[in-house]
DNA sequence: TTCTTATTTAGAATAATTCTAATCTATTGA
DNA sequence: TCAATAGATTAGAATTATTCTAAATAAGAA
């Protein structure tokens, strides 16, 4: 029989691989970090949701490890930031192309595809920077 | 002789039928804040930021009152949010259309005038939703 | 194995913001 | 003009999200 603690080993052992190809060593809490964020398909996270959800399927993991496994995953272009209001971030784990919808009343975050949506005309960078990315927020409103 | 406490006393009493026209109160506080945030050209300020300046010329007011009248101000219209990461919120005095560059190693805004800038192509709003702004933050990197 | 170093942890610390309850002040209307 | 009242301001406590710290643990190399 194979050494094997859940039925999701497979997705953790995929992710212990991803993780070593990202250059971060595949500890235990990342891997089932990893396994949990990038099992189906693309969410946005914040940092207490993702240590709820951990905690609840019998992962243990500290809050602070939370945040340096988002960190550091966000470092190693797993994942990609979304600020949509003071002290409201979210962790996405689509890193590809694309915008966001966002509704205020459920603080929930909609993908927009970057093939739908386009920004131009911006102006030159001041000089001595570049442009690094394009955020785009649709807010939205209950009518 | 006329009663005025400062040179800028104009400004403030401009700033007060500002406030009535928007349906707050003209305080003193209020009218002071007005004063310094509307004087000159377009800015955007942190609360911290405001305090600070505030207490510089002489303005009593504490800091839980600039939170107040920066909320104020920004339901009234007169001011607009802008979040650009986790916890670095600023208010901005142009609430006309237009976007902004972000600086992070400065932690400065640039304005970008909304004929200069365009999106386009964002899908239907989801059902019971409506757009209510857009917003794009063009994100710096020094070089 | 054993060693070394990176990682994890609990809990303290920090920062930004909001809340609270007491005090004060702008407005209203007598 | 003045008192009443509703709204505004305040200091400081409370809250929330996040980061820091120093000790304990675990991964990878020898």
């Amino acid at each position: 029989m194979v050494n094997r603690k859940r039925a999701d080993g497979d997705s953790e052992s995929r992710a212990a691989a991803r993780l070593r190809a990202a250059g971060l060593r595949p500890t235990r809490q990342r891997a089932a970090l990893a396994g949990l964020l990038f099992k189906g398909s693309d969410r946005h996270v914040s940092a207490e949701a993702l240590h709820t959800e951990a905690t609840k399927v019998g992962i243990k993991v500290s809050l602070a490890t939370i945040y340096n496994t988002l960190h550091q995953f966000t470092e190693a272009g797993l994942l990609q930031q979304v600020v949509v209001d003071a002290s409201r971030c979210y962790f996405d784990t689509n890193v590809g192309d694309h915008q966001h919808f966002y509704c205020p009343d459920e603080e929930t975050l909609i993908d927009i595809p970057g093939n739908d949506i386009k920004v131009s005309g911006w102006p030159q960078a001041p000089k001595g920077t570049a442009v690094e990315r394009i955020d785009v927020i649709v807010r939205l409103k209950r009518i």
